[in-house]
DNA sequence: TAGGGTACTAACCTTTTTGTGGGTATGGAA
DNA sequence: TTCCATACCCACAAAAAGGTTAGTACCCTA
């Protein structure tokens, strides 16, 4: 009871994470595009239920937030390829966590904790 | 590239911790809980630009997920204290991790990674 | 000439989330 | 009697997020 919490502003750690990859679909993207280049079509179909909208408008995000890299072949057919950039792979020890949370979380809902 | 990737289903890890506490406010309620046990009107301070509504609804679903634990005095005027129970706890390293994240990310940003 | 393939846009709509401004109960203090 | 304090609730409004459908561009192949 001593400790002496940080107040909560705009400008937060916390915040600035929930702004990058907050939101139903971005981390979902990310995990897929950790360690491995996909074009459109691969993504959508690694993410069933996403629209192809959300899809294009969330990767549109991240190649703004400077967390994957967008490569264009200038075809035609358009030839797209995404993956992660450097401060996009920064994502995998997050992720970790969330899986981890979920399983202590099931876990102790199992045994009634 | 050669490593496959699980598909992202309805029921995966990473949505599971979505849900239980995604969103603009909850994991920004369980950081101030962290630690220490909170009546209301402490959280509204500690987190200035939540509404009152906002607040409450989403401590009540913390509490339903059995991530916040809600301890009423039944006196009047009411006193309720919030805390974290066991499982809420588990959010620590998920914070941290966030911490983390962001901190890396302003990094790299700053160096043009 | 028609249709396929790919990444993407735009218009429009529905659902979800968030915010605002009020109200409630109750005992005690003024 | 009036008002305060506290933890809520409710009706409503606004904003954000998400979804659907229908395009576009352009080269190639049938």
């Amino acid at each position: 009871m001593e400790n002496k919490k940080i107040y909560i502003t705009a400008r937060c750690p916390i915040r600035t994470t929930l702004e990058l990859v907050g939101g139903k679909w971005k981390l979902l993207i990310m995990h897929q595009l950790y360690g491995q280049t996909l074009r459109l079509n691969k993504l959508k179909a690694a993410i069933p239920d996403i629209s192809e909208k959300m899809l294009i408008q969330e990767l549109k995000v991240l190649v703004q937030s400077g967390l994957v890299h967008r490569k264009s072949y200038g075809e035609v057919p358009p030839r797209v390829e995404y993956s992660l950039t450097g401060k996009g792979e920064n994502v995998k020890p997050l992720i970790k966590e969330m899986v981890n949370f979920s399983r202590k979380y099931e876990e102790k809902s199992r045994v009634g904790g």
